[in-house]
DNA sequence: TCTGGCACTCTATTGGTGTGAGTGCTAAAA
DNA sequence: TTTTAGCACTCACACCAATAGAGTGCCAGA
């Protein structure tokens, strides 16, 4: 279906007044706030035209038309202009600069999704990198009683972890600090996997010449590593889901429950994140093109960032349908370029 | 005011029905209900008698009644059962077993208020020791890059925090690893401020002849104390917050959006748990007997945890003030004194 | 002291009606 | 051929009145 330009503004217009009012549009308001020179018997033709098109829907017989689903990918896809993207970028950074400087990159997503919550006054989501794909800079083992031991990882980009884990043999506090000191010195700057890795190929071939600490320090590795992949299941910031109240779109309150519990859950959202942390840029995820969104009525603008060449993770807005996408398109995108600048500060 | 043994009764029937049915309850109902062998006129003198004492009020003139707080108040003082409590006990304690025991204590209190919530239906909230004021089991420091580390303190009762500061002077990680253990085996079982204080007596007492490690180790301690004390405002986890969209109290969406917004802030919620972390054994506060529960019409169910004498937090439940104390008071004691169970076992 | 009965009050529900916003269609105008 | 004006029609919604129902308060009698 081939829309002329006059359709095209006419639908921007519907879609526009929809995301303001979340009122179905009727043609008349049209004629009344926008100058199109016509009519509005004209608009109502070109509306029925739009309808048959699948971008405009009606509630009921005598209601104004609302956009579909298909209407707003319309919208975001071909009316946005490029303008609005720079208008509001130099703001956006200027408050994103605003954002606590800190050597924490755990503290740096929370600040990051609280400023992406205020900002658009709907709900953020930023995805914590996980440990066990990082890069280490700095591994630590803490003996907290016979045959308990914790480890500190922290990761290139900035991010701690600790984890817990029993040992089948006491280990000392001493022997411990070797053993870090061993692994610090000769791996940082890998995964732990390949850590692990190399540590097992060095072994092989100095065979069983390999002295004790390495030995040990092998066996920690491998226990860390098991403890990292059973356990780390992604981890989640959000904030600002209190705004969803706000929103007449969900005055049912069924369908908040219905999000929050899902949003709370955390799994469905990483899951979420992480199919389409693959591609660059913005992208803009509208209703039913996917499940999870399309349950709750409600779309998703999201943005990768990484650190260096390394993709880390991704950060959005999961809004209702009609959000203002011109508005959250490009704070997303900078906010998401300004996170990648902070972790690389943090190096 | 005194009350005879069946207006005891009957109030406390009032109570039950309200509670559980959250309408207001008429006399009629009452005498279906229960079997106080009386008439439902009998029982309508009874109320306005009990109406005029301050424990039941009126909607409006040909509504039911409905327990005042102060009628809360009396239920939970003088009519509440012993044997309820038992009778509970058992089972809850075995759901609390099952809690997953790990090392972390910081697991150990987030899955807490889950099972808090989950059992309960409404909302859970515990609050985690203030590491400031807590005896340390080890500490450590890692070198993140230049002039900036990372200490890692682990309290004896297993929680663990992570501070990043800023030094004047770059401290190598081999000397960072040597003051780590000079504290280690000289000062656990102290707190962070012991520390300090000690450290500080000793160098007197040795004047210009303590040596280089003791200076160094001191600054650092001295700094770590500081971070603590500035960043160190308590935390909280909470769950079930999404309950409240379950109870017919909290129909109106501003009052939950108030209560959600305040929970989410924590502050007052931390102000609120702080203030009567003292006292032994649960607590109940009733609706407005607390400024923030009155605001939002909820009431509090808390008890303290410790470790050994220690007091070090306290747990409990935010539900309506016409929530089922017979089972949520029993339930939120057991809790805390599994909690404390666990915490001595982590040691 | 308790009870039955009765009048009274107030809420919630139901059904009917009018109004307004909006469409769809058709015929006339441009 | 495109646009417009006009008109009939639809539907949601607000408003109103009537009604049912739950509950109280009070009084007289057991």
């Amino acid at each position: 279906m081939q829309l002329d330009e006059r359709s095209k503004q006419i639908l921007k217009a519907i879609v526009l007044s929809y995301i303001k009012n979340a009122q179905p549009v009727g043609s008349r308001s049209i004629t009344e706030r926008y100058d199109f020179g016509v009519g509005p018997a004209t608009i109502r033709n070109i509306m029925s035209d739009l309808e048959s098109g699948g971008f405009l829907s009606h509630p009921h017989t005598s209601a104004g038309r609302v956009p579909t689903e298909k209407g707003y990918r319309f919208y975001v896809d071909t009316l946005f202009e490029e303008e609005t993207f720079l208008k509001n970028q130099s703001r956006i950074t200027l408050e994103a600069e605003q954002l606590v400087q800190r050597e924490d990159a755990g503290q740096l997503l929370q600040d990051t999704s609280k400023l992406l919550s205020d900002l658009t006054h709907y709900m953020a989501i930023v995805s914590v990198p996980k440990m066990s794909e990082a890069r280490i800079r700095h591994i630590e083992f803490v003996r907290l009683r016979a045959n308990c031991i914790m480890t500190i990882t922290v990761s290139e980009a900035g991010f701690v972890q600790n984890k817990f884990f029993d040992l089948e043999k006491d280990i000392s506090q001493r022997s411990l600090n070797h053993i870090s000191d061993y692994l610090n010195s000769l791996y940082t700057g890998m995964t732990l996997d390949g850590i692990r890795k190399k540590m097992k190929r060095q072994m092989e071939k100095m065979e069983d010449l390999y002295d004790h600490l390495e030995s040990e320090a092998f066996e920690l590795t491998k226990q860390a590593m098991h403890e990292l992949h059973t356990t780390d299941t992604g981890e989640l910031y959000t904030d600002g889901a209190v705004h969803i109240f706000d929103l007449p779109d969900f005055s049912d309150v069924k369908v908040m429950k219905g999000l929050l519990k899902a949003v709370k859950e955390k799994k469905a959202v990483i899951e979420l994140l992480d199919k389409y942390i693959g591609s660059d840029g913005v992208q803009v995820f509208i209703g039913s093109e996917n499940r999870f969104l399309g349950n709750h009525g409600c779309s998703l603008v999201v943005s990768q960032y990484k650190r260096g060449d390394r993709v880390l993770g991704a950060l959005g807005v999961i809004g209702p349908t009609r959000m203002d996408y011109s508005k959250v398109i490009p704070l997303v995108d900078s906010t998401a370029k300004q996170v990648s600048r902070l972790l690389e500060d943090l190096s």
